[in-house]
DNA sequence: TGAAAAATCTGTAATAATTACAAATTTGCA
DNA sequence: TGCAAATTTGTAATTATTACAGATTTTTCA
C-alpha cells in the first residue's frame, strides 16, 4: 500500500481515490499549498475533482489531525502534510513559505506565568519578514 | 491629549475622532476584538461610522505597527492594542483569547537552525487548548 | 475669514474564500 | 448481482474583506 494510504489509515480515514491523491501531494510539495494549488495540480490527472472535495478532504485530514493547517496567510489557509513540530516563515515580499526548525529545541517545553487552568493542546509559532532571496535585492 | 490621540502620533498617524475612538476602544478592550465587534460597539456613540472606516482604520493602524492583526481565529481576523511582546490562547471551546506570558523570557531570542540570510521582523506564538472555564466541565 | 485643495469617511457594489446542501457516483458487503 | 452506506460533485449561499466613487471634514494659505 502506498504511503499516503497507510498514512490515513494510521488516523483512521478511509483511503478513497481522491483523498490518497491530495494525502500524497501534500507529503510530496513541501510548499504548503492552498486548496486552490492543489486543485489546481490534481486536476490535470483527475479532471473531476472537485474544489468541494479538496476542501472537505483537507478539513478532514487536519481535524483528524494527519495534517496542519496554517493561518500565516491572511487570506487564505495553507496546509502542510509534515505534522512534526516545527516553526513557519512568510516571506512578506514573495508570499513564499518555509519551515523553520529551531535551534533551541527547548522551545515546546516553554511554560506561561499566567497559564494555570489552560489545557493546551496546539502550538503554531509564525514568522514573517524577508527570505534570503528577496532580503539581498 | 488623549492616550490614544498620543499614540498615534506616535507611530505618525493623524488622529482623526474615528481613529482615536478606535484606537481608545482598542486599548480599553483586552478582549481582541474583530471589526464586527468594534463596529457594533462604536456605533452606539458614533451612529454614522462606517464599518469600511474600521477595516481601513485598523490596516492602517496595524501596517503602521501601533496595534496587532492577529489569524489565530480561522475565519477572521482579531486585533490587540498591545503591541508588547507576547502569545496568543484561544480556546477551541467557547472562542475566547487570552494574552499568556512565556514565563522563559528567552522565547524571542530563539535562533533558527536554517535561519542563515533570513530577516525576521514579526513572531507570533499561537496556542490552542481550552481555557480554565472549558476544562473544568 | 473663506475659498480651494487634501485628507478622511461613508455606503454600496464587487471579490474571494469557504460552507451548505442535494443529487450523482462509488464502494463495501450480503 | 443488488442494496445500503459512504463519498464525491456542482451549484448556490454565506461571510469576511476590499474597491471605489461620492460626500464630508480638515487643512492650507491668500
Amino acid at each position: 500500500m502506498s504511503k499516503s494510504a497507510e498514512r490515513l489509515k494510521e488516523y483512521g480515514i478511509k483511503p478513497s481515490v481522491q483523498r490518497v491523491a491530495i494525502m500524497d501531494y501534500l507529503l510530496n510539495h513541501k510548499t504548503h499549498p492552498t486548496v486552490e494549488m492543489i486543485h489546481q495540480d490534481l486536476s490535470e490527472d483527475m479532471a473531476t475533482l472537485s474544489k468541494t472535495t479538496v476542501y472537505n478532504t483537507l478539513k478532514l485530514f487536519a481535524e483528524a489531525g494527519a495534517i496542519l493547517a496554517l493561518n500565516i496567510d491572511e487570506n487564505t489557509t495553507r496546509y502542510d502534510g509534515d505534522t512534526s513540530h516545527h516553526a513557519h516563515f512568510r516571506c512578506v515580499c514573495c508570499g513564499d513559505i518555509y519551515d523553520m526548525t529551531p535551534s533551541n529545541h527547548d522551545w515546546d517545553k516553554i511554560g506561561f506565568e499566567n497559564g494555570e487552568g489552560f489545557k493546551i493542546t496546539e502550538e503554531e509559532l509564525y514568522l514573517k519578514g524577508l527570505c534570503p532571496k528577496c532580503n539581498k535585492k
